[in-house]
DNA sequence: ACGGGTCTTTCACATGCAGTTCACGACTGC
DNA sequence: GCAGTCGTGAACTGCATGTGAAAGACCCGT
C-alpha cells in the first residue's frame, strides 16, 4: 500500500472508477463528463461508500461552508449526478436516498421487487 | 484505517448491523431502508436485545415523551419494522411480543416446521 | 468588449414517503 | 360474555425529496 506519495490515488466502487487527483471519473470503461460540482459530490459519496452521508456533510465538503435551511443545491446534484449514472449503468441504483438521513452510494442492482408491469399511457 | 477511537459504534446482534451515528442498518449485509421512527425502534430494541422493554420505555426513548393510553404508535411500528426484518431473514423471528410486557429483539430461528395449523389446543 | 456556451443557484411545482390515527379482528384473561 | 391487548390494513396530512426550468454567474474565443 501506497502513503500520500502515491501519484495516482484510484477509488474503485463495483464498476466506478475516480480518480481524485485528475478529476476523472469512469464507469464501466466509459468516461464520465462530470461538472465540478458533479464531481465533488461524487468523491464525497464514493470517499464512504456504503455508508449514508447526511446532506450537511456533503455540503461542507464539496460546496465549502455550512449547508442553510432550504438550500437544494445537495438535492439537485444528486439528481444530476444520478442522470448521469443511470446512463452509464441502466441496470444498476447507484444513489440510494434515506429519508431523513442522507444518501447512499453503492451499486445494486434493481430489484423487480415493485410492480412488474409499468404501463404508462394515463393521458391526464 | 482506523484508530482505537473509532467515532462510529457499531452494534451488533445475529445478523444485524446497526451503526447509530449514521442511521443505517444492515442484516445479512443486506442494507435496509428504514424510516426515522422505524431506525429509532430498532436501535432501541437492539440497546437492550434479549431483554423485554416496556412499550413506555420505547416510546419515550424513539418519540420522546410519555406515552399516551390509546396510543398504537409503538405498536404500529413494530409491525413496520418486523416486516422489514423478515424479509430480510425469512428464517428468523426478530421481534418478539409479551403481552402485558412489552417487546424483545432476539434472532431465533422458526419453530421447528411451521405446521399448516396454527391453532392449538386450547379450544375456547 | 461582445456573444455564446456552460455551470451554478434558485425557484416552482410534482411526487412520494413518513407519521399519525382510526377501524376492525384475533386473542387472552377474568 | 366482556374488557383489555395486540396485529394489521388503510385513510389522511404534512413534509422531504424529485425534477424541470428560469436567471445569474462564470468562462472563453474572437
Amino acid at each position: 500500500m501506497q502513503a500520500a506519495s502515491d501519484p495516482d490515488p484510484v477509488l474503485r466502487v463495483g464498476d466506478l472508477e475516480v480518480r481524485p487527483r485528475e478529476g476523472l471519473a469512469a464507469v464501466a470503461g466509459r468516461t464520465l463528463m462530470l461538472s465540478v460540482r458533479e464531481f465533488g459530490l461524487l468523491v464525497a459519496l464514493v470517499g464512504r461508500a456504503g455508508h449514508i452521508v447526511r446532506r450537511e456533510e456533503l455540503y461542507e465538503q464539496v460546496w465549502g461552508g455550512e449547508l442553510r435551511r432550504g438550500d437544494r443545491s445537495v438535492d439537485v446534484y444528486v439528481h444530476k449526478l444520478r442522470v448521469k449514472l443511470e446512463e452509464a449503468l441502466p441496470q444498476v441504483r447507484s444513489i440510494h436516498t434515506h429519508v431523513g438521513f442522507g444518501y447512499r452510494l453503492e451499486f445494486e442492482p434493481i430489484t423487480g421487487t415493485s410492480h412488474p408491469f409499468h404501463s404508462e399511457g394515463t393521458a391526464r
